[in-house]
DNA sequence: GCGGCGTGGTTGACGCTGTCTACCTACCCA
DNA sequence: TGGGTAGGTAGACAGCGTCAACCACGCCGC
């Protein structure tokens, strides 16, 4: 009865857990700023030294939340299966992608907008942004097939630029103090992935024949995946 | 003798402004979270309470350092002066953009990738964002002088997200665990300024009709092409 | 049976922080 | 001459993260 991992709560859970998701919680609902150790011990019903017999500062359970935030957002990414069109998938990997970003824009925030603690060690994160990001790169490749993998890479690289910029400046107080209409605000998601897609539209217009950017690094294979 | 706005410190300046540009090397050299007024005050050989007098808080100190690093951007953005060719005039901007966010990333995260304090009220900061703002429009506008105020508004939040995006991105922790090789990261903002010139190049690519973005908008004109 | 020990909890202390209050001092002006 | 105010000081308070010591229990080898 998982007798090491569940050492006995009286109210049955694992204090450790108990601990991020109420640290969980309060990031989600008054940012990181408002993130306690002794706040969330409290609200845990335990004395406020008791989280550290399972976290040893205050950034490590900063990291294990972040674990959490990295799974649930791979999740919501992975809610939409692709079909048979790599246009239509790209568009729904940026929905999804918004969506989330507007549903959870703190715990965003908490992911791409602020430095990780030292403690939240890559390893442990990088195969959540690998697989978001190697999705991503996969349906790029679907959607021009001679593309190498620098090219995919870079292509990703922007297709995923544009998304963390919209995502952030959406919610932004930059943005608030700009007066742009609502109803604009709304139309830009869409908009700006129709821009995208003509971007990566793989032939050249006419008439307009592309600088061939990025022709002088020949060798570097720029796969991020990991193996 | 300026009397009534210096108000005489033995090294003749203004406490006021040297709590700002006292906290403002703090932030741009070891980040937000460093920044604490009594540090400041001690760095500045007085008592933890005399920044008290100039600020009525941290925020109020914060607000102040953000109106500093907004001239900055504002100054930063300026330099390169418009030239004959529009086309030309977007990459400079974004150039620059770029170079700013890359020189001082801690300054560019509190602008853009903090929540900005109450304190900072926003008819305080918008001339200094407006103003960046509408010289992207302006240079939209000389690209494309048949667009509209709303198409131009929704392509200038494009370039700008995507700008914003790539400042972001390329110096996050997410992208650290990516393994990027660094010659791909430093093609990208070539790359990705060469993808934002095809995607806002009037003429629709022939052989694929854009199924007109945000059709959903009837009356608003979503139809990037020119009339 | 029993001592040692690791696990998970407790309390207390330390120095740090922002902020409130009170006090002092110089200067300006009536 | 005297009051008001701007600007600087010191002391206190609560909250924070963290270190240290202590305690209770369950498990293990003897």
């Amino acid at each position: 009865m998982t007798a090491k991992t569940a050492p006995a709560r009286p109210d049955g859970g694992d204090l450790g857990d108990a601990c991020v998701a109420e640290a969980l919680t309060i990031i989600a609902r008054h940012g990181l700023e408002a993130l306690s150790l002794r706040d969330v011990a409290r609200r845990l019903g335990v004395s406020h030294q008791a989280p550290y017999k399972h976290f040893a500062s205050r950034d490590h359970l900063l990291a294990a939340v972040m674990r959490r935030c990295f799974e649930r957002f791979a999740t919501a990414l992975r809610a939409t299966p692709p079909t048979g069109s790599p246009d239509a998938d790209l568009r729904a990997l940026g929905r999804s992608y918004l969506r989330f970003a507007a549903g959870h824009p703190l715990e965003y925030r908490l992911m791409f907008g602020t430095p990780w603690p030292q403690t939240a060690d890559a390893p442990d994160l990088r195969p959540y942004a690998a697989s978001a990001f190697d999705g991503l790169c996969d349906t790029l490749r679907r959607l021009d097939p001679t593309a190498d993998d620098r090219q995919v890479t870079l292509d990703a690289l922007f297709v995923w630029s544009t998304m963390h910029g919209l995502a952030s400046l959406l919610h932004s107080s930059a943005m608030d103090c700009l007066d742009i209409p609502q109803a604009v605000a709304e139309a830009l998601p869409d908009h700006a992935m129709g821009r995208i897609d003509r971007a990566l539209d793989g032939d050249a217009p006419n008439g307009s024949v592309r600088h061939g950017e990025s022709g002088e690094a020949s060798g570097a294979g720029g796969d991020p995946s990991p193996a």
